[in-house]
DNA sequence: AATGAATGAGCGTTCATTCAT
DNA sequence: CATGAATGAACGCTCATTCAT
């Protein structure tokens, strides 16, 4: 787990540049600012990064990774295709409001360049999201979901929200508590897909599995 | 409704740099490309908008003011809540599908830009978006939603899943048919804030009226 | 001497110009500036004027014509060179003392273009330098003034240090007092080029005629 | 005294600088035309000098100092306000006379700038000329010079007179023999300010002084 | 491996000037 | 005659990037 020297260089440099492209804006921000703060010279950005975009495009690798493995490892805890998108929603925005200049980073500078499509980090960040899909397929084939819901709509309405949600917290600062809109909003979906049919009641009695998962979270 | 000659040429710079900005990129274009395809000379640009981020901000102007005096004049005509936020998706999602070039610089360098939120356009747009919360609002208090909900959140939701679709859309050209994914999104939403104690029937009952307007909105 | 219009515009441009030209700088200064502050289209700035530096160059022409020609006026009144060159520094400090902006103009963006060497204007004050030289010349020949001091350094030694004071009094508004280093200034050059041969006494004891020189400029 | 190659870099700048501002003028001079000049690129200029003016302020710095410097050793040695006069307004022209770039930027860009006013290089030059002004007092004291002459003024006379004729010089050539105008100037000068009731002698008296100054200033 | 120094390449912007009405 | 509108022609300046040490 130890990093080597150049690990913690290529690591500080991420950082810095995600700090700085967050407060600054990717295209105000200059490699020498960068430079400057990580107290590295500029010729030794481009020793690790080969342009100021691929630099850009290196700064979710890690943080993508580590959420997304974090998210497999609980979804394996959690049963229930509900349950599991609630925990879903709960780590994506928990993530974000731990790492503000990386979510403003990601949402600001990177969700929206079509160049990081082809992208290494955008491939992590893909994989993750299939995750969700697969929870909303076997929602479906286990009957707690609908039968006829699409799962791409209902991944990007959970991922549009909790996209527009931060962004807006990003750039205005408001929500301030973005963790209390959570449970609306999966219980807000989780009522529009679940399957009356097999299951007359509703989504809220199951809370209390929810808060379970909610304090494991810590 | 006719032109005079100053506002065609501006006119055409605002097209033109709409279709370079789309398709090239913010940053990438220039002022230079924008004049050659417009036929007018860079330093006329420069008569009308003061900076390249001046037009760039001019942009949403007069698109974002049709959409929503069309959006308030349909908002009259249709009775209920849940049918008037069906028309918002509608409405919304159609104008951009119509105006590729217009929603892709909307979505990719106008709603992530700090420097937007103090401007003309996004007031514009901001007074747009407050006709949902009055519609949510409303169906709050005629009972058609539940008492409970946060319109903050709803509506977020809704501008969420579209601003995604669209998005994905445009930096994609996936999904195809944007317009297939409005009747489950807006049911889906409708479902999760129906009150079923004041209307234990489901919303889906409701659709021929939905399709009425659907129809209506050609 | 009453102007017809063209000619009221044409010295409005003049003034105003020259006032814009000295607060801002010529370079600084734009003809939309001067135009706008003038009352007048730019256009039509260039109806009375072909270039910027033309206009620039066509300041003097009328404010040196007067100067000049009150000076032949008074040079004619006084009697000896000693209280002619008196007169003159006296005419030159006052001038610019009652026209600042024409004085800065002057001192700041003509006296030091090459270009205005070539000019209308410049020709105009050169005639009206010559006038010193001749005094200076007149002074040697009635044995006023030595016979081996050199009339171009004399006139170079009154107009140097006319200009290195107005000049510090445009740039920096000291001396607030120029008029009061009239007398001295010129004191000290009568008294360097005097010649002690034919008039032992000393050009101070003439006070008195200055003095009434002094009092008929009014 | 032996220079890094930075230093090396910037003196190149500074003279190629010089030249070209004294030989097309400042505003008709071009960055680019420098860069070309020196053999150096613009955007290196740029690395050294914040901008265009900087640059252009920058030029009197050393040769100022180097003045100045000179100026000071040589008043040490040299007995006599009067014979100190001489070696200044010496000392000026030869400068002048020996670096005719450098004087054309000083008289023509420089010295009538307001904004050089507040520039390193002005704070110099201002005291250098306070060496002047320190001689005069001098002479004023020890009965040398008159006790009622204005310092402030006889100061502004050497300068205006010295700035006219080298203006001059570098304006349209002439003068050609600027240091034959060394001695009547100063003689001129001393002659106006001698106190001859402590030395009715006259200053020309003490021309041998005068010239060994001289001959050791080759 | 690390960096100080150097630069190529480009772009937004400004105005003096012109022209059609 | 007067001008509103249009533009040609430059130029200063910035950085991402590279190179020599």
């Amino acid at each position: 787990m130890s990093l080597n020297k150049i690990e913690i260089r290529k690591k500080k440099i991420i950082n810095t540049a995600t700090k700085v492209f967050a407060q600054r804006g990717f295209n105000e921000a200059t490699i020498s600012e960068i430079a400057k703060e990580a107290k590295i010279s500029e010729a030794s950005i481009y020793e690790y990064f080969s342009t100021k975009e691929g630099l850009l495009f290196s700064i979710p690798a890690e943080s993508s990774q580590t959420l997304f493995d974090t998210m497999a490892f609980h979804l394996k805890l959690i049963q229930g295709a509900a349950n599991k998108l609630r925990a879903i929603v709960f780590l994506f925005i928990d993530s974000y409001r731990k790492n503000p200049d990386f979510a403003a980073v990601l949402m600001l500078y990177l969700k929206h360049n079509k160049k990081f499509l082809d992208t290494e980090g955008h491939i992590a960040i893909k994989a993750g999201i299939k995750q969700i899909t697969r929870v909303i397929d076997q929602g479906i084939e286990t009957g707690e979901f609908k039968e006829d819901i699409n799962p791409y709509l209902i991944r990007s309405m959970i991922l549009g929200t909790i996209e527009h949600l931060v962004t807006n917290w990003v750039m205005t600062g408001n929500p301030e508590n973005l963790e209390e809109l959570i449970d609306p909003l999966i219980d807000t979906i989780i009522q529009g897909i679940w399957n009356t049919k097999n299951d007359p009641g509703h989504w809220s009695l199951q809370r209390p599995v929810k808060r379970q998962v909610s304090s494991s979270e810590k």
